[in-house]
DNA sequence: TGCTGGCACTCGGTATCATCGAGTGCCAGT
DNA sequence: ACTGGCACTCGATGATACCGAGTGCCAGCA
């Protein structure tokens, strides 16, 4: 479909764009290395580019600018020799996580700050689902009368807690057999496995398990998988028109559609959701790039950049694989 | 220094200014309750209020729009009869605070977006204190040979943890032995009374105990004065320079500023700040609107809106101090 | 056949200019 | 002390012209 000359014809129109932002004509065109023909040549091709979709032309008298096929062509185009990050970034990239120590927490609300600041990005990381870590130790501590508080310190140093409301008021000793039901259950393994708790048999210590599990069982998505989002002052730099900026606003700031956004482009087999590709209407100018990270070698969360489609895609996505891979490691370390 | 004509004209023209947006002159005024003079007489006015740094000219040919010293005077005035909610609003607050349960990150997440919805505005909450809610339970939990995680629950459900590394391993038997020193110490205590916790001579335990400590005096207020911001989306929409929006984002995301921002006006004894006020030369723009909020009759931390200095601060008062006072009453009952 | 130079054409952006009108300051009069 | 009146200012708006980047097309050349 696209024969050797069109593609790199719509490479160098891509980059071009990526940096100057302006639509790009065939004399510029013909100055991009790799291109050796006359920019009336040059304009012939991009006609057909722009009859098959792939760019398209803001006013008659104007250059060329990607569609969002376009930029696809451009990103499926880039898989061949795997581009590196400049030696500065990778550098700062090391350093970082050199550097950096301390809670989970931090470390990712950093993460997000690191992506940011070497891609000019809004960043997003996808904490490490709470199920993927062992439990190390577990409590219940109760709140109030009837209020109890069930609180997992996970090996990766997390902690999820559930607050759980009984029925009837349940006594210290209770609390302690209950505490010590879970603790010789769980330790060692997941949270999840909480479903699998055997009963005691004990009329009062039973119900308060049940409700624990019951607690864990309900708790969406939002509960384990918390999101860290980072970057949005960069983000709304590379916009001009601050309804976009808005928009993108409020969608980072709804977790759960953050979280269901990328899961949906990672099940979808891909690196990079262009424009409508996104599948949110309000996304129609942003490209999400995103990458999955595994501690111990499975799949643990994801972390993400958000940005207009006109990104610099090569190094976003060497940004974000760089990252991903680097945090995976660190995290599993622990 | 204004005399009451005075002080009704600025009135005047700071109400017209934050809901038109635009240049108010002399014949918009005449047309406001209370001014029963003819537009000329206005127009004096106005120039003396013009010398007196209470408003300033765009152009010439303009009308006026309030300074920062303008905006100042306006909300000294309004001290008087305390402007109330309307009742949507007072009944959006009252229902928020019925059906919000569960986690007391989740509310404060969500009273964020309670206030931006009220406001349009940014809305930050700084989470309660922890110094200031007693420790229900300590636990010492070991993630790694020489790394201990310290858990401590406070009765109002939040959690703190410190991580700690050890200068040597420390076997099971020392950290239980710790763990039981810290909660008999602690328990129905804040947790900053660590600091005196009693060493008990054992050579293995008291390092650990020295460790614990030494990791609650150095944890920055960072690490217990939770910020949650909210409503970006709503502020980024009540600036026209996209510029602007990427200064306040950038002040947003850095927790400490913000709540250093807040502390500090509140320590002047304000409740808002008005453009300079703030004394942060990227909040020119902007204003800030604070309370703080007590639990147990005693300041356990602060909400606030930041938006354009053009807001609607009537309503954002009214708003921040109903939200901050049921907050309160909310996370006293626990 | 495929590429190129040449050319007429398009049309957004910028500059110039005139006009309009909201708003002002000032002053003489009540 | 206030008001009506008036001359004046100047940003905003709109019309007009012009420039130039960029296009499509075509005839000619390898």
């Amino acid at each position: 479909m696209l024969d050797e000359r069109k593609s790199t014809i719509l490479r160098a129109v891509v980059s071009e764009y990526i940096h100057t932002a302006q639509p790009v004509g065939s004399a510029h065109v013909t100055r991009a290395p790799g291109i050796d023909v006359s920019s009336a040549t040059v304009r012939n091709d991009m006609a057909q580019l722009e009859a098959d979709g792939y760019l398209y032309q803001p006013h008659t008298s104007a250059g060329r600018v990607p569609t969002d096929k376009g930029y696809r062509a451009f990103v499926d185009d880039l898989t061949g020799p795997r581009i590196r990050l400049g030696s500065n970034e990778a550098a700062r990239v090391r350093e970082f996580f050199d550097t950096t120590h301390g809670e989970i927490e931090h470390m990712l609300t950093a993460t997000t700050h690191l992506l940011a600041g070497l891609t000019h990005q809004a960043a997003v990381v996808v904490g490490p689902v709470a199920t993927a870590a062992p439990v190390r130790s577990v409590q219940l501590v109760e709140l109030a009368p009837q209020t109890v508080l069930f609180v997992a310190v996970l090996a990766n140093g997390s902690i999820e807690k559930r607050m759980i409301e009984l029925d009837s008021p349940a006594s210290e000793d209770v609390l302690a057999r209950v505490t010590t039901a879970l603790a010789t259950h769980l330790d060692g393994r997941p949270l999840t496995d909480i479903a699998t708790v055997a009963l005691t048999g004990d009329r009062a210590v039973d119900p308060v398990l049940r409700a624990c599990a019951a607690a864990e069982a309900t708790s969406g998505p939002a509960e384990s998988e918390q999101v860290y989002v980072g970057g949005t002052a960069q983000m709304a730099g590379s916009f001009e028109a601050i309804e976009t900026v808005r928009e993108v606003l409020t969608i980072l700031e709804q977790q759960l559609v953050v979280v269901t956004l990328l899961r949906d482009v990672l099940d979808r087999g891909l690196q990079v959701a262009i424009g409508t590709e996104t599948g949110m209407e309000p996304l129609a100018d942003c490209s999400v790039v995103v990458a999955p990270y595994e501690i111990d070698g499975s799949p643990a969360g994801s972390l993400a950049l958000l940005g207009s489609t006109r990104m610099d895609y090569p190094q976003a996505l060497a940004a974000v694989a760089l990252v991903s891979r680097r945090l995976g490691r660190r995290l599993t370390e622990g």
